[in-house]
RNA sequence: GGCGCUGUGGCCGAGUGGCUAGGCAGAGCUCUGCAAAAGCUCGUACAGCGGUUCGAAUCCGCUCGGCGCCUCCA
């Protein structure tokens, strides 16, 4: 099915077709590693793991995709810093070494990513590469000198600097957003590492070293320029390494449309005289309970916050779908739990088409092909998850299973399994069969006496012993005949 | 200040000028000793004012409110 995107360079939902037929190629801005993932993070995930499932289910395209992770910037070199506060001891002693003290630490917070994306439903499976940018430092390197050999940057102090004055007289420096020069170049930026700069507007390719601080070694034009490398210029290098220029698809969130993206442009164009893609696809913020997610304001949850609260990190994978990608998002306690009973909905519903009985009222098995097109045209106009999901509940709420006849019950089963290639929310089987529950020998036999007052009609008794099962941490419910207990 | 986004029923959230998205909550009914669970039924909302139009949540203008980027935050 033909796939529609709207594409942030040009402001519209435009066809998508890939450069090479057979496989789709997507970068997208991954974490910086100084911090557990927040909300706002698993939701900028969560839109390109989205992305390249439809492309792969809907679309019907190999996909290639590669997410970065930056290991190497001001937040992991102070973190792994001598006496850092969020030096964590798990990751062991601290040594001499700034630089093994670095990856110490962003080992350390790459494996939580990596765990917080495989429990939103982010397989490490889905990615080509995951790299880490002081794995490409060479590649950094390569693209820095090809910029100031073609004249855009300018060696300053040991560090190189992005002349975008004289690139904007080569070519455009303001794709994403409209940019007011004026205004922009006597603009407040303080420069607070105390670098010199031509201009204010201009941003730094790569960072003379600072004492203390991890560096790699680095000469231009017979200048000593030990450093570390600036943050746009990462991407730059590891698209260009891993997915060849230009490539298909660039997502991130919508913070980084400027400067991050509006330099990776520039530069990449500049050094490898190629522009990285033709398609930007950015996602909205979200929001905690109407306000900005801050620290300050008290409202600012990681993923682990939530697990910690019980919270199943599915539902909230569910809860990202339940809203366009390119709006705002407004995350409340109430709305993960209205997601989290909905996404149970379509469970019972799936555990319920899988015990369809020999009902030979039917044979048209239309609608199920009619429900998937309509699910999958939404899928692939942009995304519209709320949409798509919308047309499942229509359909739920038309065709109670248990009148639905048996010749729909494999169509059905391979429908909600593409979907579920997609959403990978629910579990497609069989319900599975009542765990024994690990109920206490006391529970049990309070249930059993309760029902034995219930039969014996002595109600009174009955309501007492289920408030004391209650208080135990299970609830009785009554069956036509008999009872079952659960856990509260 | 510059650039841009946004305001939908109790809450979340789709909406391409005309065909009352959907979810959750809530209410009623059925079932039940009572509950729970389940099933059925029920919501005509689009910030305000004005304009364009046969027709506006949707287009235009103004007002009010919220937000983002311009600060190495997704």
């Amino acid at each position: 099915m033909q796939i529609h995107l709207y594409n942030s360079l040009t402001r519209q939902v435009e066809p998508f077709t890939p450069i090479d037929a057979d496989e789709v190629r997507m970068y997208s801005c991954g974490p910086t590693v100084y911090n557990y993932a927040h909300l706002g993070n698993m939701r900028a995930f969560l839109f390109p793991d989205l992305l390249q499932r439809v492309l792969k289910v809907v679309g019907g395209y190999k996909v290639r995709w590669v997410m970065n992770i930056t290991d190497i910037d001001d937040n992991t070199i102070r973190g792994s810093a001598q006496g850092s506060a969020s030096w964590h001891p798990a990751m062991g002693e601290q040594t001499d070494d700034v630089k093994q003290n670095l990856f110490r630490y962003t080992d350390y917070f790459i494996k939580a990513f990596v765990q917080d994306l495989e429990a939103v439903g982010i397989r490490r499976s889905g990615f080509y590469e995951m790299p880490c940018a002081t794995d490409y430092i060479p590649q950094m390197q390569d693209l820095v000198k090809r910029i100031v050999d073609a004249g855009f940057a300018y060696v300053r102090n040991g560090s190189v600097y992005f002349d975008v004055s004289s690139w904007r007289q080569a070519d455009t420096y303001g794709h994403l957003i409209t940019i007011d020069f004026e205004n922009f170049q006597e603009g407040v930026r303080i420069d607070s590492d105390l670098y010199e700069r031509d201009q204010a507007s201009d941003f730094v390719l790569w960072k003379g070293r600072k004492p203390g601080e991890p560096y790699w070694e680095f000469e231009v034009n017979g200048e000593q320029c030990d450093g570390r490398p600036g943050w746009h210029i990462e991407c730059s290098a590891m698209e260009a390494e891993l997915l060849g220029l230009p490539f298909d698809i660039h997502t991130g969130g919508v913070d980084l449309k400027f400067p991050h993206h509006e330099d990776e442009i520039a530069q990449s164009k500049a050094g490898y005289g190629v522009a990285p893609t033709h398609m930007w696809c950015h996602n909205e913020f979200l929001e905690v309970e109407g306000e900005k997610m801050s620290k300050s304001l008290g409202n600012f949850f990681t993923l682990r916050d939530l697990i910690d609260k019980g919270v199943d990190p599915l539902d909230v994978r569910y809860l990202m779908f339940s809203a366009h990608f390119s709006s705002r998002m407004n995350f409340t306690f109430a709305g993960l739990e209205a997601s989290g009973k909905a996404r149970m909905r379509v469970q019972e519903y799936i555990y319920d088409v899988y015990e369809i009985g020999n009902n030979n009222d039917g044979d048209d098995v239309l609608e199920v092909s009619e429900l998937r097109s309509r699910v999958f045209r939404e899928l692939a106009d942009n995304l519209n998850t709320a949409r798509a999901i919308a047309h499942v509940f229509t359909f739920i709420n038309e065709h109670p299973v248990t009148g639905i006849p048996h010749v729909w019950r494999s169509d059905l089963l391979r429908f909600f399994t593409e979907l579920n290639d997609i959403y990978d929310v629910w579990t497609i089987g069989p319900r599975p069969a009542e765990e024994e529950l690990l109920v206490p020998e006391d529970v049990l036999l309070m249930a059993e006496r309760r029902f034995e007052a219930k039969k014996g009609r002595n109600f009174a008794e009955a309501d007492r012993l289920r408030d004391e099962i209650s208080t135990a941490g299970y609830a009785v419910k009554d069956l036509k005949e008999g009872y079952v207990i659960e856990k509260l």
